[in-house]
DNA sequence: ATGGTGGGTTCCCCA
């Protein structure tokens, strides 16, 4: 809350969506964000995942998990409706290592949302399917392919299953003004990451026709990911007119 | 192949 409440003051954004809240509903800090005009909606649970969507617009047509018993007792998926846009905020299954039983768990995770996405979403509507992805779509994500070759957040099997929810008809929006690599949003803590400019891109924004069509924006906050008490990631930041 | 840092909870787990 230290660093999101001057961040939301000073970017104003329509919408904001939030990973790894890692609170209970009843226990969400509402306040201080209503106070700054957003509404929002949340789905967390205690220790681990929780995600949030605040709105400076109306918030309607929430949904909270796939409806699916096998994946909704963990808190990583809330969608709503602000004005005409659909929004799809994800927590995606980090997968610890390749081979490992959440690994697994991903994989699946990742077929279940391209299933729900077919299901629920109209090509035709302005739809943005965003969050922390923990997958890297291609080695252009990664500060160093060779050293990542195979690990978990760039194997083939995770990129290949984001390539399928993509495959619906969802674009990546960074591609519609540049090929060039970086624009990493994730850093990891461990090796000092960040300090070492070794990143990788694992939060995506995926946009249907409609919404990638209205883009006219794409920008890291590299800024946010800086100082005091970060996150290990920087909030993509996507306009659409 | 391993460990490093960080947060939150429990003396360990997850990222």
């Amino acid at each position: 809350m230290e660093r999101l409440l001057p961040w939301l003051s000073e970017k104003r954004p329509e919408i904001v969506c939030l990973q790894e809240t890692k609170c209970v509903d009843e226990a969400f800090p509402r306040e201080p964000i209503e106070e700054l005009g957003y509404s929002l909606v949340t789905f967390g649970q205690r220790t681990y995942n929780g995600v949030a969507i605040l709105a400076k617009g109306g918030i309607e047509d929430v949904i909270r998990g796939f409806g699916d018993e096998r994946f909704d007792d963990e808190a990583r998926v809330i969608g709503a409706t602000v004005e005409d846009v659909m929004v799809l905020n994800l927590y995606v299954v980090n997968g610890q290592s390749v081979g490992s039983e959440s690994y697994d768990f991903k994989l699946s995770w990742l077929e279940r949302l391209r299933d729900f996405v077919r299901e629920r979403y109209d090509l035709a509507e302005k739809v943005v399917l965003l969050g922390d992805y923990n997958v890297t779509i291609d080695d252009r994500d990664v500060h160093d392919p060779e050293l990542w070759k195979g690990r978990i957040l760039c194997s083939a099997p995770e990129r290949a299953a984001l390539q399928a929810l993509m495959a619906e008809g969802y674009s990546d929006p960074l591609r519609k003004f540049t090929e060039e690599a970086g624009h990493h949003t994730w850093w990891d803590f461990r090796t000092r990451g960040f300090q070492r400019g070794r990143g990788l891109r694992i939060d995506h924004a995926l946009l249907s026709p409609p919404a990638l069509e209205a883009c006219t924006a794409f920008e890291v906050d590299r800024e946010a990911r800086d100082g005091a008490k970060p996150s290990d990631h920087a909030p993509v930041i996507v306009t659409l007119d």
